[in-house]
DNA sequence: CTTGATCCTGTAGCGGCTACGGGTTGTAGC
DNA sequence: GCTACAACCCGTAGCCGCTACAGGATCAAG
């Protein structure tokens, strides 16, 4: 075990990132398998510690497990691929702008329903209309 | 069976729902299990379609399965909640606001790498970057 | 050497559906 | 009335991206 070795935990913690979240990731092959100690105890190199930081990052910006293993094949040193990662984030963008429509349109639903409400002189409640038309 | 009657599939068309779902709010309690026929086919009366829409309307707008109980038991008649009804539609107000934020955020981000990426000269790919960092 | 924190594996659960598989019923046409 | 085939039945398993156990082993500090 190295000085610069982490344990799972302290892994987990540098990267901001739950524990078990950390064996998820492992499983479905998105973080390699680490050294074991004697003991059979998970260790990580530091460079482990970035890519679990590049996941979660990812992961903040709204990718997909699969997206992600792209992008980390496409980060690997020596290939260039800069114009596939940057298509991959344009779609992505694409399909945040499709949600941010999505989302504004029903709040202006939910907005009007809500402002009926505090006008008076209604007999049923302007909200539970609104889910019960169409 | 009456003659205003529905299959399990007429009523899902009805209300633009998959079939299998209406099942599914059956099974969580959603929905209300329908008579059946002799053979066993569920039979469901207009009352149902009406309450398939107002489910299916609220998901539209976001709303999670536990609140569209609690809806639907405020949308009982009888029932005086358009008060309790219009906090619900606030507080989930507030969350798809904080979403839309949360989205403008992350998009701005991408769009910075990707207008990056757009300018010439940098060594390396500036979303990976992105990616990399923090 | 003991204690207690951390780790191990495996499995099950979350929300909200969706998709089978293998069998039974309903209904339209002849 | 009979046949064909659509539509239904039930139960179970899968999807995504984790999260949370249980029941045990190991590690590190005192």
């Amino acid at each position: 075990m190295s000085a610069r070795s982490l344990t799972i935990g302290r892994l987990a913690d540098s990267a901001g990132v739950n524990l078990e979240t950390v064996r998820y990731y492992e499983r479905i092959g998105l973080m390699p398998a680490p050294a074991r100690t004697e003991g059979g105890h998970r260790s990580y190199e530091p460079e482990h510690a970035q890519r679990l930081r590049f996941i979660r990052r990812s992961r903040e910006l709204g990718f997909g497990i699969d997206a992600i293993r792209r992008l980390i094949a496409l980060s690997e040193p020596g290939v260039q691929a800069c114009c596939e990662v940057r298509d991959m984030a344009q779609d992505h963008i694409a399909s945040v702008d499709a949600k941010i429509e999505d989302l504004q349109r029903l709040r202006k639903v939910l907005r009007q329903a809500v402002a009926d409400c505090s006008e008076g002189g209604r007999v049923r409640c302007p909200v539970i209309d609104e889910l019960g038309s169409s």
